[in-house]
DNA sequence: TAGGCTGTGGTTGCG
DNA sequence: CCACAGCCTA
């Protein structure tokens, strides 16, 4: 930290700001100094893996601000809070306050913002509510109800991700309709319907005044491509325009792109980031052709390839490259590294999932006493979130502190929800999810027969469920209690621009009911409920001031602006697990390997390496399934800095049995001179690594079952039945002792605390000299 | 109107 | 096996 003079003025800060820079500059290789430094016109930067692709945005954005570009004209788009979040703060560490300026946000965060000023114009409130997945989700249920269709052919779910690539592609229900290709698929699947449910979904959205993930793009697009006034404001406005994950963007976005770069007179300052092998998401639309054909929509296109690799050593770099030889249709790149070689990559071959479980956090145990790694630096990451569950176990066994990324995040938990769908009635009365969520929650004598009338009256009239209530035909006491909801709701909305946002959610609890049905639960799930609620009003009265403040310093055209109630819901809506905080606690991380994609790890497990599951069976099925998979895999084990284990089961639980699976045959695909193999209890010795000439023609079979041998073991296996662990006293040097795991072996010495000693010993069957053995957690019996 | 029972189906998931 | 939706019952 620099110390800053107190008389500091803006030549003052200038300075600074060139000093930060030139020394930051001098932090870039050739290749990433010549693609900051080019800022104008298209770019297209090839990022490999732990290239080095955030540093070159954000110094690219600091070093535009650097030669007066006004923050508020550029733009970048990332596809995770995080990692705007992220790319916000390395700015502001090299140019300052400044960056707080800069538009960097996700794609939805970003054009919710500007939806949110120019809503009138398409049709939409301001206010508009953003409906989650468990929303359009829950709609669809209704919708496909009404319409009296098989909820078993027509499961929401399915039809979700239907519309949802619908959209993606710019394909509006008229459009579906006209689609003899997806109309055909959709009677092949015998879901001929799915056009008409499309159809009454999009319009029941725009009734409430609602828009989903997918809105927030379409309806962008759809506001600049009929509003030429609004278009050429945006235009205008962003001249700098960069883009995150390039590779993850689908065709709505790309058109989105296009608009605001492509237009008589344009510099066509856009700045894109990507890597075509790291591309995971075509199952939800993305498509690789946006990053491959790039180059012929901006024929002045300027490439820079980042090939050097600064986080792997080389066994890791070269894995990762030979597997990804393996897919089709690449743009041409070398990766490469200088960091040198400790570890060989551990392959861990195990029986059963549980045994996997065990071994990977006895590894992790091993690791951390032997590398000295933090929690935080050991990454868990399996194919199926399904799978966590074994890890967590055996964890926790070991008292290792770790996270679950994936879960329910704390805004998707249903009493928050509950809580959120009143203050949304309060912002916005049409939003019918909320509504129909909260209309008889607590009980306040509106039945289901009740809201099934309101509902169908407001379809037949094409009116809001909320106008509709005025009309509908109920006995006196129904017709009372509906009173009462919506004088409530109406007392709520009246305070929406005059009141706090804390104070009116805080009587918005207190009023709905909300608060006495959670008091009254006093299980400990309750009260972790009663709490989840009071976050809320504590993160709403957070929000407003800092939003107050940097909206007072940064004024309207800012990214965060006026802090409404509706801004704020607005902004939850657009949170994930991911983004909670994380508390300042070192723990082990457990996620998907979807979820790893921009993470690096010291140590990273890649688990459940077995066909079917890794690659998985549905993706098999796809067209390009498999290279998607193995892509996935390439991201997997290009997270680690320099230890990587990949695991795998012969046997595991999926569906209640047992199932045998043979090894993925993306373990076939890595030259088997990078691998140390530690066999399973079964094994009694691992197989020695072989270097082989050619690899590529000879491993097939070496993960096969004739050349894993699979003798029973007259030691450690054996032993188990009648193993007694000796007390910790009785490993003194000397001793022969007999590890489960290990087998036999001599202990050399034996050092640390009482009650937290480590015994080295050397095992007679081992291919590492010797282990440091926590006896605390050790299971050894003194021969 | 909450809770229990039954049947079903089961990737990955940004926002 | 486990989670969840939908139905039925106290």
């Amino acid at each position: 930290m620099l110390f800053l003079p107190l008389d500091w003025n803006n030549s003052n800060i200038s300075a600074l700001t060139a000093f930060y820079m030139a020394h930051y500059l001098d932090e870039l290789n050739n290749v990433q100094r010549a693609a900051v430094t080019t800022t104008e016109g298209p770019v297209l930067v090839i990022a490999g893996p732990g290239s080095g692709k955030t540093r070159v945005l954000t110094y690219r954005i600091a070093h535009l601000l650097e030669s007066g570009v006004p923050p508020w004209q550029i733009l970048a788009l990332t596809f995770t809070n995080k990692a705007a979040r992220e790319m916000k703060e390395r700015i502001e560490h090299v140019v300052g306050p400044n960056a707080q300026q800069v538009w960097a946000g996700t794609f939805h965060a970003v054009f919710a913002r500007i939806l949110r000023s120019e809503a009138s114009r398409i049709g939409f409130p301001s206010n508009f509510s953003i409906y989650d997945t468990d929303d359009t989700t829950s709609l669809l249920r209704a919708i496909i109800k009404e319409m009296n269709l098989d909820p078993q052919a027509y499961s929401a779910g399915a039809i979700r991700s239907r519309i949802s690539l619908a959209k993606s592609n710019l394909v509006t229900p008229k459009a579906y309709r006209d689609n003899a290709d997806m109309m055909q698929q959709d009677r092949q699947a015998k879901r001929p319907y799915i056009a008409d449910i499309y159809e009454k979904y999009t319009a029941r959205c725009q009734r409430s005044g609602a828009m989903d993930f997918d809105d927030l793009l379409l309806q962008l697009y759809r506001l600049f491509r009929d509003h030429a006034d609004i278009a050429a404001k945006y235009q205008q406005k962003f001249r700098y325009i960069h883009v995150d994950e390039f590779q993850d963007t689908n065709f709505l976005q790309y058109a989105i792109l296009r608009r605001l770069v492509k237009y008589p007179g344009s510099p066509e300052n856009i700045f894109i980031v990507g890597d075509d092998a790291q591309s995971i998401y075509a199952f939800r639309g993305a498509t690789i052709d946006n990053i491959l054909d790039f180059e012929k929509d901006y024929p002045t296109l300027q490439t820079f390839k980042l090939e050097q690799n600064y986080r792997s050593t080389h066994h890791i770099v070269s894995a990762a490259n030979e597997v990804i030889a393996f897919n089709r249709r690449q743009l041409n790149k070398t990766i490469w590294t200088d960091r040198e070689d400790r570890h060989k990559i551990k392959l861990v071959k195990c029986v059963t999932d549980d045994e996997e479980g065990r071994r990977v956090a006895d590894l992790i145990l091993e690791q951390k006493h032997r590398y000295h790694l933090l929690n935080a630096e050991i990454a868990i990451l399996y194919r199926t979130n399904a799978q966590s569950r074994k890890f967590e176990e055996h964890l926790r066994r070991l008292n290792l502190p770790y996270r679950v990324f994936g879960g329910l995040s704390f805004y998707q938990r249903k009493e928050v929800k509950d809580l959120v769908a009143y203050l949304r009635m309060a912002v916005n009365p049409n939003d019918e999810e909320a509504l129909r969520r909260v209309i008889n929650y607590p009980a306040r004598g509106i039945s289901p027969a009740t809201v099934d009338k309101i509902s169908a009256y407001a379809g037949e009239r094409n009116m809001t469920m909320w106008d509709a209530m005025l009309f509908i035909d109920v006995p006196d006491r129904a017709r009372k209690s509906l009173a009462i909801f919506r004088n409530m709701v109406e007392s709520w909305q009246g305070r929406v621009s005059t009141d706090t946002a804390y104070r009116l959610a805080s009587d918005i609890l207190r009023r709905s009911g909300l608060l006495d049905a959670l008091k009254s639960d006093t299980s400990p799930e309750g009260i972790g409920r009663l709490e989840n609620v009071n976050a809320v009003l504590d993160a709403i009265s957070e929000f407003t001031d800092t939003n107050n403040t940097l909206f007072e310093a940064n004024g309207p055209d800012a990214l965060n602006d006026a802090p409404s109630l509706a801004a704020y819901l607005q902004t939850i809506s657009l949170l994930t697990d991911a983004d909670e905080a994380a508390g300042e606690r070192d723990y082990i991380t457990l996620m998907s390997t979807h979820s790893a994609k921009g993470l690096e790890y010291r140590s990273v497990f890649v688990t459940g390496l077995e066909e079917n599951l890794f690659p998985s069976f549905m993706a098999l099925e796809e067209p390009n399934g498999l290279d998607e998979e193995r892509r996935l895999f390439y991201v997997a084990i290009t997270r680690a800095k320099e230890l990587l284990t990949i695991s795998y089961a012969q046997n595991r639980y999926r569906y209640g049995q047992i199932r045998s699976s043979e090894p993925s045959r993306f373990l076939e695909e890595i030259d088997t001179r990078h691998f140390e193999l530690l066999g399973g209890i079964g094994a009694s010795r691992p197989p020695a690594p072989q270097t082989v000439a050619n690899p590529r023609a000879s491993v097939s079979g070496y993960f096969s079952k004739p050349r894993m041998r699979q003798t029973a073991p007259a030691g450690p296996q054996a032993g188990s039945a009648n193993f007694t662990a000796s007390p910790s006293e009785a490993i003194v040097p000397g001793a022969t002792v007999l590890h489960l795991k290990f087998g036999e072996g001599k202990v050399k010495s034996v050092e640390g605390p009482q009650g937290n000693k480590v015994a080295t010993i050397q095992f007679k069957d081992d291919e590492l000299p010797d282990r440091r053995i926590v006896l605390r957690f050790a299971k050894l019996q003194v021969l």
